[in-house]
DNA sequence: AGCACGCCGACT
DNA sequence: GTCGGCGTGCTC
């Protein structure tokens, strides 16, 4: 009896954000499972899919076609990951292959070509023109921009002289390497040695090398040539002489395989607090039910520790535990202590690897190889399949928010799984987010309290520079007070790390005559100079400039930059402190792969005096030598039309204060400051955390914005402006007419940046406690064609926005 | 998404 | 009459 199967096509849109069946044919039967990566015809293409059932009787009211091959050996996808795709896809607004592929790595993505190939009648001189020079009899059609050629093309198609055949092909290649064995006995190799012409040096080099190192074999290739300084080529000469046998192997890529493992594998002593914590955890993991802990513990009062001896408790309990941090390009050194104490079960997850040793970790990961997993956002979608712990460290970053779609949170995600899996949950962070800390305060969450540092150490004495009453001693955005703090901590050959929000050397360019301000011509936004690459950047789209030497509009020279970034004040720093050495971190000086770990290795050696750089320096860096941190601009969060401005500004000061002062020498704190009385700069200043909660609380109140109410945020987009606006009003109207009158719906007001990369925005807020209808609404917006295809407006929903542009 | 089909104006 | 541009609708 023949089988079908359910299809999740890789065509992301509305009208194929369903299942499609097909028939599964005899001879794939057994291959064929639920969660398998399928290829499947579709129209005339040819495409990939993944199954999510399998069933004995057709539900199609056509005909089904065939299933043309399984692709992977292992289904990519388990049922908790379809339940969760499916799920979260349709909590989102968005498709579902769309959230299937965020869970898979990269090279699972299919890779589609096209082929033209002759038919039968095809006359002799296209053959000659087509496929003369084509060993293959095919020619590959996906990057053909000859224009006499593709006219060629279209009329041998349309005479039917030729075909297009579609291949999917598969980007996942396993790593595989050389590997050289024996292909003698001992004394062999001694007897070869002892009769062998004298100048064959390779040959001896090699049988003295096997003679003294036999345990070595057998060897990779690579490591052979290193260690017996030999060539591949001559190699390959003796392996037919039969003195040794070459073989391929598979590998896996190792990226932590220049991780040096710090002696600090065992588990350290535990502070009072961290030891009721540790105990709290592992109680609910020994009962195995659902339950969320907010860690909420001042900067240095050892969460890693926790953290650590729960995963170790959750092991012995033959669970497994995944780690969300961050990012981890920022956070080496947690991965390293993960990595010191529960070494080859680890497996990490991040940006920063290649598609390939992605893939490898993930695979380890889905073979149930691992028990630990440590990484980024995504790291959630991670298929272990007996999880008993998640932790999510630094729970109120925005970076567990992804944006682009689809925009999931991952503390959500956590939540899901957690649920799922009768896991406990620990989100941990010296500034909770509001969301869970308020939870927390409702009893939702068990919270852990941890407010001293084990080393006893005070936390550091933090001073705010009025910026409005500094002295100068030249330009106005380094104190006077700042300057002889930095000079006073290199005197005393200790480090300064100093934040500055802003990359790139000025952020705008003004006309003293006639005020023009030099623009992206695609965004609304002012260009922003940069010195290292003499160029003006659009911080939006990337798009780049030469330097003008004269104002644009009315060809004045008396041009001037404005608003000082990262280059500027490195530049100014070291003309006031001529002596100091500086290194700067921004997206600009990190860009290559293992940027940062060069920058902060060199620091962390004191090679330099001053790390100067924006936000990523602020998370995690644990260097004892750092006695000062200095804030440039801590008002630059502030302007930002966003409910959360001062939330992300409370959190970067009180993040960027736990820098300094780590070991045993006391730290300090400046921070310069025009809004020195702003409730979050004075209780950042104070370390108090607890009141910055109660305050925002009642703001948020006030203000009608989470944790209070629920949002949710549509943006509508067009080439067109008033295309956009329209659309944008239509909405509005039938949210009004859908919703009740405890919605609010705020706008549609045009972003603060209207013009992004020559689209224009709109968007409507949706402030929220319970609405029944909201989902179903916001489904008929999506599905409901408010424009033509010709000039294209876009509709984009944000369940739980946390940017707002 | 990508592909076909069908409509309409334009060109040899 | 046929070519090509664009709008519409469908893919198990």
């Amino acid at each position: 009896m023949s089988k079908f199967a359910d299809v999740i096509v890789d065509v992301a849109t509305q009208d194929t954000n369903k299942t499609f069946q097909y028939q599964i044919p005899s001879q794939l039967s057994d291959l064929v499972k639920v969660g398998s990566r399928v290829e499947v015809p579709f129209g005339r293409r040819k495409i990939q899919g993944f199954v999510v059932t399998i069933k004995s009787t057709s539900s199609f009211s056509g005909k089904s076609k065939n299933l043309l091959s399984v692709i992977d050996e292992f289904p990519p996808l388990n049922s908790e990951l379809l339940h969760l795709s499916d799920q979260l896809a349709s909590h989102l607004l968005t498709y579902r292959i769309s959230v299937i592929q965020t869970m898979l790595p990269n090279v699972l993505k299919a890779n589609y070509q096209r082929f033209l190939q002759p038919t039968d009648s095809i006359s002799e001189s296209t053959y000659q023109q087509l496929f003369q020079n084509q060993e293959t009899k095919q020619l590959p059609l996906n990057q053909i921009k000859d224009y006499e050629l593709i006219k060629l093309i279209q009329k041998s198609l349309k005479n039917k002289e030729t075909k297009i055949v579609y291949q999917v092909k598969n980007k996942a290649k396993d790593k595989v390497t050389t590997q050289i064995d024996l292909g003698l006995g001992m004394p062999v190799y001694q007897k070869l040695l002892a009769s062998i012409r004298s100048n064959a040096t390779n040959q001896q080099k090699l049988l003295k090398f096997i003679i003294k190192n036999p345990q070595k074999f057998p060897i990779i290739q690579t490591q052979l040539v290193k260690e017996a300084e030999l060539s591949t080529n001559f190699l390959s000469e003796v392996e037919k002489k039969g003195w040794i046998k070459r073989s391929k192997i598979q590998i896996n890529r190792n990226p932590l395989a220049d991780l040096t493992i710090q002696n600090e594998a065992s588990a350290k002593v535990l502070t009072q607090e961290q030891e009721t914590a540790v105990q709290a955890i592992n109680h609910a993991l020994a009962k195995r039910q659902k339950q969320v802990f907010l860690l909420e513990g001042i900067t240095g009062s050892g969460k890693t520790e926790v953290y650590l001896q729960t995963i170790a408790k959750a092991l012995t309990n033959q669970k497994q535990a995944l780690m969300l941090v961050p990012e981890i390009a920022l956070t080496p050194q947690m991965v390293r202590q993960v990595f010191a104490r529960f070494g080859a079960k680890v497996a990490v997850l991040h940006s920063g690897l290649s598609d390939g040793e992605r893939y490898d970790e993930w695979r380890r990961i889905n073979g149930q190889e691992v028990d630990v997993v440590v990484g980024a956002r995504s790291a959630i979608f991670a298929p272990l399949q007996n999880l008993g712990l998640i932790i999510i460290d630094e729970e109120h970053e925005s970076t567990y928010k992804q944006e682009e779609n689809p925009k999931y949170h991952a503390r959500e995600v956590a939540k899901w799984r957690a649920k799922y899996h009768q896991a406990v949950l620990v989100l941990g962070s010296a500034t909770p987010s509001l969301e869970s800390r308020a939870r927390a305060q409702k009893k939702r969450y068990q919270l852990l309290l941890m407010t001293k540092r084990p080393t006893q150490l005070a936390l550091p004495q933090v001073d705010l520079i009025d910026m409005t009453q500094a002295h100068f001693s030249s330009q106005l955005d380094l104190s006077d007070e700042l300057i002889t703090g930095i000079k006073q901590t290199i005197a005393k050959k200790q480090q300064v790390i100093l934040l500055l929000n802003r990359r790139g050397y000025a952020n705008f360019m003004l006309c003293r005559d006639c005020g023009y301000v030099l623009k992206c011509p695609h965004c609304d936004i002012s260009l922003t100079l940069h010195k290292d690459t003499q160029q003006m950047k659009c911080h939006y789209c990337g798009y780049e400039a030469s330097i003008p030497k004269r104002c644009l509009e009315c060809q004045s020279t008396r041009i001037k930059f404005f608003g000082s970034g990262t280059q500027k004040i490195e530049e100014l720093l070291q003309q006031l402190i001529p002596e100091s050495t500086i290194l700067r971190m921004d997206v600009d000086t990190t860009r290559r792969k293992g940027g940062h770990q060069k920058i902060l290795d060199a620091f962390g050696n004191h090679e330099a005096d001053v790390l100067l750089g924006t936000q990523m320096i602020a998370k995690g860096l644990d260097f004892e030598n750092v006695t000062l941190v200095g804030v440039i601009n801590a008002d630059s969060g502030l302007s930002f039309p966003d409910f959360r401005s001062s939330e992300k500004t409370f959190d970067l000061l009180t993040q960027v204060s736990g820098r300094a002062g780590r070991a045993s020498l006391p730290g300090k704190v400046l921070i310069q400051t025009y809004n020195p009385n702003h409730y979050a700069i004075q209780l950042a200043k104070n370390h108090n955390y607890e009141g910055f909660y109660q305050k925002e609380m009642a703001i948020r109140r006030q203000g009608q914005y989470p944790p209070y109410f629920y949002l949710n945020l549509i943006t509508v987009t067009s080439k067109l402006e008033q295309k956009a606006a329209m659309v944008a009003f239509k909405i509005k109207s039938l949210l009004k007419k859908e919703l009740s009158d405890q919605a609010l719906i705020l706008g549609p007001t045009p972003q603060a940046v209207t013009r992004l990369k020559d689209h224009y925005y709109y968007q409507i807020l949706i402030k929220y406690k319970v609405e029944p209808k909201l989902y179903s609404v916001l489904n008929t917006i999506k599905t409901q064609a408010f424009d033509s295809k010709k000039d294209k407006v876009n509709i984009y929903l944000d369940v739980d926005p946390y940017q707002f542009n």
